[in-house]
RNA sequence: GUGGGCGUAGUGUAGUGGUUAACACGUCAGGUUGUGGCCCUGAAGAUCGUGGGUUCAAAUCCCAUCGCUCACCCCA
């Protein structure tokens, strides 16, 4: 690996062949489901205006401070690079009119994300995530909808072993009520927060409630609960949605949920219901996903007031439990037939049969020029090739060829030149 | 942004001061006349991440730097 060669960026990484076959799997997973569900598929752009995330993720946030890939283009706008996909599909929902359509619109999307972070497992620069957003209806029903898709999906796949937490961070009109009763719970013991949480759980005292260290986590554990303070609007809500989830456990949709009274989220625009899902193992990343509900969104982005849930799941992390689990995928694209010739009109004749037998459907390599037959055959065991198709100058004059089949030993016949033929001999 | 580990052919490794840096897998070419897998032979492929220093001598010791990786933070 000379220095001087170029490397793939930071934080990103190449899907190489070998890998395909996880990624279609998982990807075509997440279609269906999310179809079955009724979702239907979106894309938005790769980049969006600047002020849509600052403004729809949230100032104050880690992703929007210091995190973002963004650049002046050309004629001079503020783009960057999406390190998120709700505030892009809010966008779109607004712009294109979508609550003209009947509501909930049940939207989903995959794709490629970016965040300028220090890589490490699971965690990336470039990451891709498969996400849902049902917007316009303020049903508890929506987010059990939700959340049961998300693990509909994850437990197709083949994954074992989740977790799913949940938890109610109230809106409006009661969360900045818990948030000063918090900040008055921490500032009282404020010598055992630790020393990141010090000083700055008066900005964000939610922020000590997610962290890990002993200190925090012994201090938050008799700090008051946000679903205590919960207004009249938000207690129903949360009441409603622990009667559905329950409703989807006794009918084995999911297999079970948590209460969690320290999940919260970090990004700005969510309300009320918020939620995780958790893998088996706890080693790297211990969340593979997450989402909740994020009623001022819209608003916030200039649309009318209009009410939203949805979560995004991190592909990555998907694959790494999948692989620790060792999940079988289907496997990647056979080759049918390759061609070996012997001399260059053999050669000619062979680029023909070989675009006829495509027609047919079958996936078919001509041997590369130049080789003996030895070395062209070898080429086909080592493609893992089912045929070997095989012409020389001999059966030019008398218009066969040989079919070889490479699964199983001393197996060969003599077919015409003609595509059909040998399709039907290579079935 | 903070800390730990690691950087030798495409991949995985051996080599801890001394002649042309080794092995396996992979790649390519051969193993007689038109046939793969196993086996055999051969070839290509590494300025030992980079720069500097110590030494008669450095992949090997020291320093710096870059990169990769794991963790913290945060999140998918």
């Amino acid at each position: 690996m000379a220095s001087s060669s170029f490397q793939a960026p930071r934080g990103t990484s190449d899907i190489l062949p070998e890998d395909q076959p996880y990624w279609s799997y998982v990807w075509g997973t997440a279609a269906s489901v999310a179809a079955s569900f009724g979702y239907e598929r979106i894309d938005t752009p790769i980049f969006e205006e600047t002020a849509l995330f600052s403004r729809g993720v949230g100032e104050e946030t880690e992703v929007v401070e210091k995190q973002m890939y963004s650049f002046d283009d050309l004629g001079g706008d503020s783009i960057t690079l999406k390190p998120d996909g709700t505030a892009p599909v809010c966008r779109a929902y607004i712009q294109r009119g979508m609550h003209n359509q009947p509501q909930p619109v049940r939207l989903f999307y995959q794709g490629p994300y970016f965040r300028y972070e220090r890589p490490q497992a699971g965690r990336f620069r470039q990451f891709h995530q498969f996400g849902v957003e049902a917007i316009g209806d303020a049903s508890a029903q929506v987010d059990a909808e939700v959340i049961e898709l998300g693990w509909s999906w994850l437990a197709s796949l083949g994954l074992t072993g989740l977790s799913l937490s949940i938890n109610s961070i109230g809106d409006g009109v009661c969360r900045p009520g818990h948030l000063a009763k918090l900040v008055e719970y921490f500032s009282e013991r404020e010598d055992g927060l630790c020393s990141d949480h010090k000083g700055r759980y008066r900005s964000n005292p939610l922020r000590v409630l997610d962290c890990k260290k002993a200190p925090c986590v012994s201090v938050s554990g008799g700090a008051p609960r946000s679903v205590d303070d919960l207004c009249d609007d938000c207690s129903d809500h949360w009441d409603e949605l622990r009667r559905t989830l329950d409703l989807l456990v006794g009918e084995g949709a999911l297999s079970g949920y948590e209460e969690n009274a320290r999940l919260v989220r970090g990004l700005d625009y969510y309300n009320r219901t918020v939620f995780e899902y958790e893998p088996a193992e706890r080693k790297g990343q211990s969340t593979i996903g997450g989402g909740g509900r994020y009623d001022p969104l819209i608003e916030i982005l200039g649309g009318p007031p209009t009410p939203g849930i949805g979560f995004a799941i991190g592909m990555e992390r998907v694959l790494l439990n999948l692989k620790a689990q060792g999940v079988s995928v289907p496997g990647g694209p056979v080759i049918d037939i390759v061609c070996v010739h012997i001399g260059d009109a053999a050669h000619d004749r062979m680029l023909a049969l070989a675009s006829g037998l495509r027609a047919t459907g079958r996936t078919v390599i001509v041997a590369p020029m130049g080789r003996g037959m030895r070395s062209q055959m070898r080429y086909a065991n080592s493609k893992g090739a089912r045929y070997a198709l095989i012409l020389g100058e001999r059966d030019l004059e008398n218009g066969v060829a040989t079919l070889r089949s490479l699964k199983t030993d001393d197996d060969q016949t003599e077919v015409s030149l003609d595509p059909a033929v040998i399709a039907e001999a290579s079935r």
